[in-house]
DNA sequence: ATCAATATTGAATGCGCATTCACAATGAGT
DNA sequence: ACTCATTGTGAATGCGCATTCAATATTGAT
């Protein structure tokens, strides 16, 4: 149900105010308003106030899109000020954070995003042409990868790429992500120094590199303390996909005794649906570790032991490198690595022998 | 923790390729590659399919930025194809699913989100003067108004701007919102009728505007049953305040028998506090409601009653206004208004005479 | 006072594109 | 065959700006 409320109103659009327009008030000549508003061109104090004077009465500001095109001219390397992000599952809150964090980190170098979500893989590469017509700067791209097509095409553009969560993998492309596999081994170890015994494993998406790694990581490192893998069940990254992962583990006859998520969120949905449907206690029927350390893992009711992400220097690492990359294009791709942490909490539990 | 693997790239940003490369290679005018890559403008099937040819093999593609600087002498109303949003607290799960349906949303529309996140209301008209020097389309700014001064300078300029979860509150812009004041009434309307007495409110940030709002319809609701507010906290829509507020309502002598929360993640903050920390059961010791219905509030160990927003429909409607107000933008100002509805769970229980 | 060195300035140019306009090519009609 | 419409096409233009370059104003030094 809604209901509409009318506003009178003119939407007239008149044409905008120019730099001629000022230039003629300042009684100066075009490129004097120019100067005026870039910063280090020679002007006179006094032109400059003036002009400014004028443009202030005008409410003159400087067309950021005429400016990138004259720019273009004298700089091969454009410079739209724009920087495209790529990102998917913006509601899952390890990615709102990250948006968030990146939003700031970009603003406080100057640079504009251009934010351009996809469901899936496969809508990468669309949305990287999409993006690539309008001239940014750079790209960044959360949790997902460019063909080597793209690659290739941005690198002839000179337009540096960031991958953020996900390898280089071979391309001539930046990254910045966690050690996912030493994480799963961390979580593995610490899972049987508890004195666990029948582990199990939730995966995110399918074929997801970042989930893979973390199994890849948490088996072996199971194999090598002489275990193995008890139980593997799949999700998708989402509170629900956890929460029926967790129904599947804890309906079977022979029950785990612990659970390593590939996320908290997930962790979380194993962890309310074996506490507030299936009625078990964690963490004293199981332990539960999960991954990223969102802020709902620290929340009093949940407890959940997790593998911290640092996120917001893992974000700051990641413009800062894709900004030296958009001022510099010559530089060499980098590759960032930052290790995990386990977070104790209450989610996991002792047993005796 | 980290380290670094360097990888060897050549960063050469050669000139990009332009409607008169491929002109000379499809040995046509550049005209005519124009009119290829524009729908509807006439050109012949065989010239179309030459030029598309030549374009794919030379890698082209129309410069969005050079396109839009075109554009702007015939059609004064400037068509740079981006929206300009604007958003506060994006880690808030209420934001990130706006701005997740939103992208969608404008994207497929064919429109680019330019996003700038600020810190507080005062942030928002140095980002509306940046992003207007970009040449927006449109404005979509959420939970936070314009000044009159911005708002003045938006309409001459022609650039529509839309509210959402903020009032118009008279300036010719449009907006979308949730009806507040019914939201808290539906609230106060619920808690008495399942009998209780030393009702709490728990509100936002100071002066804002939305949980005013929210606070004004439940308390008139109140009085008009014939009850007042027994208690007051005040947060700042975090978990964490919320969790504070909770530990000031129980650790009193006289405690609430009931809390209404501006939103759910500040009531979240209490149930955990108050079930995790203070060992009180919800809802027996006392009855909990939020406001908007994030995802949370629906997991089976929370079980939040709430009011919920509709956020997908009232994005979709913000977007579609907008787009239909940048398309034709003599078309007045429009507000709309969305009805929460009650949402029942098991944060309430009905008190016993 | 004079000349070299320096600081400012404006006219002209082009970034890449869409559009206008005048013309060429084709087709229809008598 | 000859007109009159109907496409289709390319040369020229300008969107708003930063920059180049040559010209002019200012300064300092002698």
């Amino acid at each position: 149900m809604k209901c509409n409320i009318i506003h009178k109103g003119t939407g007239m659009a008149k044409r905008s105010v120019t730099s001629y327009d000022v230039a003629k008030r300042a009684g100066v000549s075009q490129s004097a308003v120019s100067r005026a508003f870039s910063p280090g061109r020679p002007i006179a104090r006094n032109t400059r106030e003036r002009v400014l004077k004028a443009a202030q009465e005008l409410g003159y500001q400087p067309n950021a899109i005429a400016r990138s095109m004259s720019a273009a001219r004298s700089d091969p390397h454009q410079k739209s000020g724009m920087v495209g992000v790529i990102v998917t599952r913006l509601q899952d809150p390890f990615f709102s954070q990250s948006i968030a964090d990146l939003s700031h980190g970009l603003q406080s170098f100057g640079w504009q995003m251009l934010l351009f979500t996809v469901e899936s893989q496969s809508e990468v590469d669309g949305a990287l042409s999409t993006l690539m017509q309008y001239k940014v700067d750079g790209m960044l791209i959360l949790s997902a990868i460019l063909s080597d097509k793209m690659a290739e095409s941005c690198r002839k553009r000179g337009i540096p790429v960031m991958l953020f969560n996900r390898s280089a993998d071979g391309r001539d492309v930046s990254s910045v992500q966690i050690e996912n596999q030493e994480g799963g081994r961390l979580a593995a170890e610490f899972l049987l120094e508890l004195g666990h015994q029948r582990i199990a494993f939730v995966a995110g998406e399918a074929g997801d590199a970042t989930s893979t790694a973390r199994e890849e990581g948490f088996r072996e490192r199971l194999v090598e303390l002489g275990h193995t893998l008890f139980l593997r069940e799949e999700g998708n990254y989402t509170f629900e996909s956890g929460r029926e992962a967790g129904l599947r583990l804890f309906s079977r006859n022979e029950r785990p005794d612990a659970v390593f998520c590939a996320s908290d969120v997930m962790a979380l949905g194993t962890l309310h649906s074996a506490r507030y449907e299936m009625g078990l206690d964690v963490p004293k029927d199981f332990s539960l570790i999960g991954f990223d350390d969102i802020p709902a893992a620290g929340w009093p009711g949940h407890a959940l032991t997790t593998i911290r992400q640092p996120i917001r220097r893992m974000i700051r690492e990641a413009v800062e490198v894709l900004v030296e990359h958009m001022k510099n294009p010559d530089m060499p791709a980098r590759s960032v690595l930052f290790s995990g942490k386990l977070i104790l909490r209450q989610s996991c539990l002792k047993r005796i022998a």
